[in-house]
DNA sequence: ACAAATATGTTCATGAGTGAACATATCTAG
DNA sequence: CTAGATATGTTCACTCATGAACATATTTGT
């Protein structure tokens, strides 16, 4: 939930002169990356409204997609896609395999897995959920040129390889 | 009533030939805003481990942040520019308060609304957490160039004005 | 072969976010 | 002037997410 709304108009004459960046919000990365982050809020939100008609929410469309995906998958991959903790996919998954969307079973080989899988009305809201989230991003994107699209989408993919790279290397 | 069967639960042979986008993963516009609510995702918990030993969380860090430029901002006023309920508010600015980090007066013209203001430690505990966040920014986006950084910007706030837009105007 | 390290999943207490219902206070239209 | 509409803030029940502690199961090192 990040965020400043307009960004500062107001720059002083020392500001101007020497070209330091004093506050935070004078800074354009810094400035970059709120409106990045305010975006991202305002998207969450907007489909979240857009899911409830499903009675779903975000995080579980999150779940649906990545088992349209990869069927079977284990819990703990599926939290690594999500980049979430195992604790959170431990209390969703029952959520979901109760409403009969998913289910888990034990693997053969190793009893520790539980592989997962959507079940036929899982799959069927899954493609329902997936046309609204792709309609969203399509209207709230369709005036921004896809190879600037495309150019964004490589910026995020090495901020992200930056990120996990340092969270396991923790310098 | 929503029509999926653009949406192919099988591979056909039509669809490899014909160059369209079944599934959102073969969507440009769906990859990319993909990997942008990932790398949030990422930036966020980066931040969140980065300000544990300030003892302060990224929701307590945005609000400083405002409060630190829009001195005597209403709790109202504040949930707007951070795209949260009021109620949010309600709940966490009593914490901040109580740890003497920021004031809440009644405003004497209309006594509906809360004056809110730093106190002096929140005012020095802003700055070093400012500083921890750009810190971090400047760091994951130090190989973008800046004027992709403010290109970005631009476009996610052309997005955040559709988003608003549309909430308001609920077509 | 067996002890130690590692991997998977669950449970629990906690914290952040939401919307609905509510209580006041202010504004606006007759 | 007053009644209804609007605005601000609070409370409540609920959901999502986390990390620590735990229980099992598997792999590794000797």
């Amino acid at each position: 939930m990040f965020t400043h709304e307009h960004i500062c108009t107001t720059m002083s004459k020392k500001q101007k002169t020497i070209e330091q960046h004093h506050f935070p919000w004078d800074h354009p990365r810094f400035r970059s990356w709120i409106a990045v982050a305010r975006a991202c809020q305002l998207m969450q939100q907007t489909l979240t409204r857009r899911l409830a008609e499903l009675d779903i929410k975000p995080p579980h469309l999150d779940i649906l997609i990545n088992l349209y995906r990869f069927d079977g998958i284990s819990q703990q991959e599926l939290a690594r896609k999500l980049l979430v903790g195992r604790s959170n996919m431990s209390m969703l998954l029952p959520h979901l395999e109760k409403r009969g969307l998913i289910e888990r079973r034990g693997d053969e080989k190793d009893k520790r897995v539980l592989r997962l899988s959507l079940t036929a009305s899982g799959r069927l809201l899954s493609e329902q959920a997936m046309e609204i989230q792709t309609a969203l991003i399509d209207k709230s994107l369709d005036d921004e040129p896809i190879e600037d699209c495309l150019k964004v989408a490589q910026s995020m993919e090495r901020l992200i390889q930056r990120l996990l790279k340092e969270e396991s290397d923790p310098g």
